[in-house]
DNA sequence: TAGATAAATTAGCCGTGTCTAACTTTTGAA
DNA sequence: TTCAAAAGTTAGACACGGCTAATTTATCTA
């Protein structure tokens, strides 16, 4: 769960400047309540900054969990689509994926991508 | 959860002739109260037959998902294997990823093995 | 600037999956 | 054949992630 969320929270800061509760919410598919109460247990973990009714921020922590994250996401869609799966499964079966992967796993995506680019 | 059950519980009764929560327990690093519990989902989901005290089942529907479950971690494993990764790393993850590869995937990794089988 | 609307929170519920402690049933050895 | 050890179950607790209903706070608009 953190790390979906500090990785959404740092592209919401991205792209729309802010953070906020209702587009995460949009964004998992849940609802309202479950984002307050699942950024409470972000903020007890130390990962997030925020006070109540304002927008939410990263701490160090969770600004580097989030790049490590959107890193590792980025790794598993690029070495989906390089085994020829098309973009939204790609995209879906990633975001599960990523979670699993250990960093042996990673090294051998990344390698087998670069191997993909050279032989065209 | 369900779908390691029914996998473990099937590779059991293939290679001790019985499924036993003691096993099961071990297995998976988990506590035998948690199999019982567990177990009885299992038997209310209609995966699993049983009486208490006594080796567990599975249904016909329970064998289905065993088998298409099996399949699904032979091919990710293999996959792993295939790119170079060692056999306890490509267990692991593969455990992990198992439950997120999409008919697409799976099948993108099939093709994936056989060209590398063939390219030796 | 008041009031309506939108956003966020709180309270309380549920199912899942884990645990420990205590109990029951089965088993296997003496 | 008995009875201790092993296996299994029950009871009760807890954290996580989800929900709805009700409330509170912030924001926008007339
Ligand atoms: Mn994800
Ligand atoms: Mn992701
Ligand atoms: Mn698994
Ligand atoms: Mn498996």
């Amino acid at each position: 769960m953190a790390e979906d969320y500090v990785e959404l929270i740092a592209e919401l800061i991205e792209s729309r400047g802010e953070a906020r509760p209702v587009e995460i919410a949009e964004r998992f598919g849940v609802k309202p309540p479950t984002v307050t109460k699942n950024i409470s247990r972000l903020k007890a973990a130390g990962l997030v900054r925020r006070e109540p009714y304002r927008a939410i921020f990263l701490t160090d922590a969770g600004r580097e969990l989030a790049e490590a994250c959107r890193r590792r996401h980025r790794i598993v869609v690029a070495f989906l689509l390089s085994l020829g799966i098309d973009e939204e499964t790609a995209e879906r079966d990633a975001e599960g994926i990523e979670h699993h992967v250990s960093t042996t796993t990673l090294e051998a995506f990344e390698h087998a991508l670069l191997q993909s680019q050279s032989g065209k």
